[in-house]
DNA sequence: ATGTTGGTAGAACGAACGTTCGATAAGCCT
DNA sequence: AGGCTTATCGAACGTTCGTTCTACCAACAT
């Protein structure tokens, strides 16, 4: 009640303008600390990284993190809340106006992989910390999850009605996310190939699977066990 | 040094016999915390559960615990190391003597999947705890996994041979991975097919894609939006 | 000059952490 | 009966945890 935290575009619950000039000093600040923690709790983990170690990482006093937030879990909060929000608004500018129902699904793969690379940390944590939050905030997160799920599998039954295909949506659906979100496991951007290359790749496998030959694939160079793998 | 704890089948490195009827009074005792530990640490994860919490599993003094192993770290080795083990060696089992490469493709999936769901705590562990371990405990389980992994490679590779196929094997390979242990995070065994069936359907999507509607699949019940979902 | 506000930090809080110690039985070997 | 070994425990160790209290300082308004 007597706490100081404030309220802003990015902390709280108001604020009617989204970015008021690139948003005040506090939500840059803020924005800052977020950067900093979602790269501690990659390493860490939520519950291994502890407060002092994400003071140190954002170079201000223990006590002066307090100013900017309630609790570590709502810090998590914040992170998982940006992190989600942003995906689902690029994917839902991109799918405008595109009508073919397999390109639709390209570009569901496409958006993922692209903010999943260029983000491997914030997702990370989104994905790894799944059942942290609890209760208000952790329904919240559910809830924009839910409708993220529901779009693909939208998408998927549009395609599955426009060729007549015969399958369970769920199952595909979700080996889909499989396939993509395992990625953070393994990707490593100095040896693998870029989002739209990868995108291209699981599309095909995911539309059309391995067994079928397709055209033009670039010839990826032979490696004997290569980079980093991760089976479980 | 002066450390009472014992060496035995399951716990040390020592022991000639692996299985002295049945395991000796302590082994029996250690697999049964095991057990116990998997489940809290699955619930908690490996930082957020406390030696207290497992010791209140287990139904034994926290000092008590320690007889049986040296740490909490030691404790979370011996989980994935028996777990993983077991998987590799049923596989061994299972891929003798069958020729067909695709035959060989589904018999990994499904033993992998049957595995999965038998044991989804402790799958759910090895998974989500994969980087906790440290340098020797971290790089003997590691090294099980690219054993695993190296195996799924040659399985894809000798398929791709005898079709005559072009793609990259890597990406194949870490997809069918992903769609596969994706499933901890969504299966529900109340309503989802059992294991072997969704390897069959995995299998199709990983061989066929989704758009090569393919025969005999048993029609899915409509659902709405289903049970829960992982998008992340 | 003086008061208010926004931001920061040192020091401490009680609670919980992983681990260890010393004691205590019960079971077995002689 | 006496002495090991196995198994278990309560109590405490020192450390670290998330959080809060209070004071401080710079900037700006009065």
């Amino acid at each position: 009640m007597a706490s100081p935290t404030r309220s802003s575009s990015l902390s709280g619950r108001s604020s009617t303008r989204v970015s008021a000039g690139e948003g005040s000093r506090f939500d840059r600040r803020l924005a800052k600390i977020l950067e900093h923690a979602t790269e501690v709790f990659c390493d860490k983990g939520y519950e291994g990284a502890s407060m002092r170690d994400l003071s140190r990482a954002s170079r201000m006093s223990l006590a002066g993190l307090y100013y900017y937030f309630d609790s570590k879990e709502k810090l998590l909060y914040l992170i998982q809340k940006y992190t989600f929000s942003t995906i689902l608004e690029r994917l839902r500018e991109r799918l405008e106006g595109v009508e073919d129902p397999e390109q639709r699904v390209r570009i569901f793969i496409q958006n993922h992989l692209e903010y999943f690379l260029a983000n491997q940390k914030a997702v990370k944590v989104l994905s790894h910390e799944d059942d942290v939050l609890k209760n208000g905030y952790g329904s919240e997160i559910a809830a924009i999850k839910r409708e993220y799920y529901r779009i693909c599998l939208e998408l998927v039954d549009e395609l599955k009605q426009a060729q007549g295909l015969e399958f369970s949506s769920r199952i595909a659906v979700l080996s889909l996310f499989g396939m993509m979100n395992w990625i953070y496991t393994w990707h490593n951007p100095r040896v693998d190939a870029d989002a739209g290359e990868l995108a291209r790749e699981m599309g095909d496998i995911f539309l059309h699977g391995v067994c079928r030959g397709r055209g033009g694939s670039v010839p990826q160079a032979k490696r004997a066990s290569g980079p980093k793998v991760r089976v479980m």
